[in-house]
DNA sequence: TGCTCAATGTTTTCAGTGTCAACATAGCAG
DNA sequence: CTGCTATGTTGACACTGAAAACATTGAGCA
């Protein structure tokens, strides 16, 4: 039994997950700006090249985190379309925005993650999967099968608009400080209550 | 007589109006993460080093660029609210949330500059204070006094909510393409008539 | 068993970044 | 004219991501 930071067995043999792991920690602790590869690769004790075995740039290690991070949003979401699946429409855009804007409150940096200049340019066929899919669950939640080519219907439209807009100003320090609505709680009932009164 | 890029003369005597020039047209076409100090200071033929004689940092420099865009921003709602001043309420909001939309979709890269990392954070005074005229301004369109000590009225964090996420929708290629909507014009359309219908 | 080879890590190198400190020049104030 | 200060230059440092060449390992195969 070796001593915890050793690990000097040449393989690693779990490299990728470890990366995945402390990479998804320091995003979510300092922000993506704030994740350097060089860094990873140290505080895992491999060379600061080891990671290029298994992301091919910065971008694809960032892609995979986002993917993680799509997809619990959307399990989120879905979560609360099973929980209010009897309630009418308006109720359930009102719960399923609670929610969201719940979860940006508690991850605060996680949440921006879709709005990092890295992440908006990346035109990959896996991401844009993950927010077609985001946009299903939505049409789900209002009861419409979402129908693939068609634009999107206009309830769904709103509720991204608002859902986006709240995100923006519960996170964006400069935003909220105009608001003047020190509680987080508090104003995400406003604009809870504001945008299905 | 020397090459055409000259200005040999050591002093070059209007250098901070320049960096300031070149930046912002750096960050318009290539967004702000694409701005580097020496790439500037060489494209303007001076040395790595000289800028900073008039930005502290690169932190610094970026203030300048977005104060002048939030300023340029809250001259665009000002006319807005000029031109409509006789108007009911909902018009004025209605013509000043497509006013909004309408130059985040000729001005993509300035838009988001408010949301960029580097941004955020800046708790300089300036920099809130810019924001808080912003509010003021709205507050205005609606016809408040703003208090600059209460908290933001509900109609205008409405107005912001949807703004924000509209500018959203409207700015990130990935939130776009779920929309499928592939006409700016017309999906700004879609996002008003939701917005105020 | 022993060999080979692909997967995985390491080292080295390069170009680029922001920032700091030391130095150079010019132009203005006395 | 003299010096001082604002402004530019040069050189160095510590980072970063990326690519190339090299080393080790283990798994599959003869």
């Amino acid at each position: 039994m070796r001593k915890a930071p050793e690990r000097k067995s040449y393989h690693h043999g779990d490299l990728r997950a470890q990366i995945l792991l402390r990479s998804a920690e320091i995003i979510a602790t300092e922000g993506i700006e704030a994740l350097s590869i060089r860094q990873v690769a140290k505080s895992l004790g491999v060379s600061h090249n080891a990671p290029s075995r298994h992301f091919e740039n910065r971008a694809a290690l960032i892609q995979e985190l986002v993917l993680d991070i799509l997809g619990r949003q959307r399990q989120l979401l879905m979560g609360v379309l099973e929980l209010n699946e009897s309630q009418p429409e308006r109720t359930r855009l009102r719960e399923a925005l609670r929610a969201y804007l719940g979860w940006c409150d508690a991850h605060p940096i996680e949440a921006q993650v879709m709005h990092h200049p890295d992440v908006r340019k990346m035109a990959d066929q896996r991401i844009q999967e993950a927010m077609r899919n985001w946009a299903h669950t939505v049409e789900s939640l209002l009861g419409h099968g979402r129908d693939e080519k068609a634009a999107i219907s206009s309830p769904a439209l709103h509720f991204f608009t608002l859902t986006l807009g709240g995100g923006a100003i519960l996170l964006n320090p400069l935003l909220r400080g105009v608001t003047a609505e020190a509680d987080g709680s508090r104003l995400i009932d406003r604009l809870v209550n504001e945008a299905y009164p």
